[in-house]
DNA sequence: CTTGCGTAGTACCGTACGGTACGGTTCTGC
DNA sequence: GCAGAACCGTACCGTACGGTACTACGCAAG
């Protein structure tokens, strides 16, 4: 459904992981990006990491290059948790649930992500530069997928009755809802760890609550 | 808790609404960022405006000035949905919500708004230039604002059982979930006017599940 | 020591765009 | 019909930035 024209993602089979001196490189770039948003130049990443802009023309092509790869670097970093398939009581699903939607609401609140979505978003809009839909995939769809076999999971064990598809989308609302959007627009009132642990918690049982097997 | 730091907001009492070639000049602002997003130029406004330069930077002062007027001029548009607070039925209350919902997630999909929540998104990066912060407030905040009186019915005909901002979270979550943030990043599976009905409907029906009262 | 490669640093070019200036034209009020 | 303001169209300026060219230096191999 949503798998169509796969794109160059490719990060993990061709050039393997950057250089200790690439990821400085790139180390930078996130740090403007938090810093200054879309608006930072060649130069200013040049010079912060101490380096030739040639040398990053060499590297990346162009600047659009640059932001690829910075993007693909930081999703390459996001680890996938994982749920063990065997004892699967509801007080473990819910537990690993919680901690996902914890996890995630840091994530996505935090400023990297926020400074990646908004370049994203940003760049949605023109045409050419493919890093909306690279966010897309490192995003949402990730989540999706990742997500999708842990719903599984728990349908195949009793513990829920939905369709995978509609798990996610009433999981990532019950999760996330304006949070995700409000710090896009620069809401400085971000939820607090405890706001996150909070707001997991509650989503997780009212996720329960909506879909536990009961239909 | 939000209202902080009132912006100027006084399009609605300064220069009540713009005239009818103003109300040109701006749809034209409009339609070039549902098309080329915040690349746009000046040049490309006036030239499609029909109208020279010096006479947007008159009306207008800068670019930003431009932006803003567009904007607000947008979200004056939104017309306020009512609830006569007479008839407060299980049925009615419901169906106010579910065409609420409708009408949200129409909206929020929908080209104009895209194109709008992406310059304020890539505006809220830069500091200076308060798009961000006009977004917020006209999006969002407004939103809240609409419907926590409707909620407070609810809560006082004792429909619903459950603490204003969070009955406002669980409702963002419940209609819009995934569907905002990925039109932002320029995802093409948009929901059809079917999808539409379909989520506000389930959304709904869960809200008050989730928090028809029974704690 | 010498040769050659990779890179830092910098100067440079072309372009795009925000903003301004100005001549010519249309509209408005008297 | 006349004066003044508003406005269109366009030419122009300054700047910022993406991208390229070139020089100098460090360093490893032979």
């Amino acid at each position: 459904m949503n798998e169509q024209a796969p794109i160059n993602l490719d990060y993990s089979t061709s050039e393997d992981a950057p250089s200790a001196r690439e990821q400085e490189v790139l180390s930078v770039v996130l740090d403007l990006m938090v810093e200054e948003g879309d608006g930072f130049s060649m130069a200013s990443v040049a010079r912060r990491a101490a380096c030739s802009k040639e040398t990053l023309y060499r590297w990346y092509g162009d600047r659009d290059g640059l932001l690829t790869a910075t993007v693909q670097w930081q999703a390459s970093k996001v680890v996938m948790p994982k749920l063990d398939d065997a004892n699967l009581s509801l007080e473990t699903f819910s537990e690993t649930l919680k901690a996902f939607a914890s996890s995630w609401l840091t994530v996505l609140t935090g400023d990297v992500s926020i400074a990646l979505n908004r370049l994203a978003v940003s760049h949605a809009g023109n045409n050419k530069s493919s890093l909306g839909r690279i966010v897309l995939e490192n995003g949402p769809y990730a989540m999706r997928t990742r997500l999708l076999p842990i719903f599984l999971k728990g349908q195949k064990s009793g513990l829920i009755n939905v369709r995978g598809d509609e798990a996610f989308r009433l999981f990532f609302g019950l999760v996330i809802a304006d949070a995700q959007i409000r710090a896009l627009l620069g809401d400085e009132n971000k939820p607090s760890q405890n706001d996150i642990k909070q707001f997991a918690q509650s989503a997780v049982e009212q996720f329960l609550t909506l879909c536990g097997s009961k239909i």
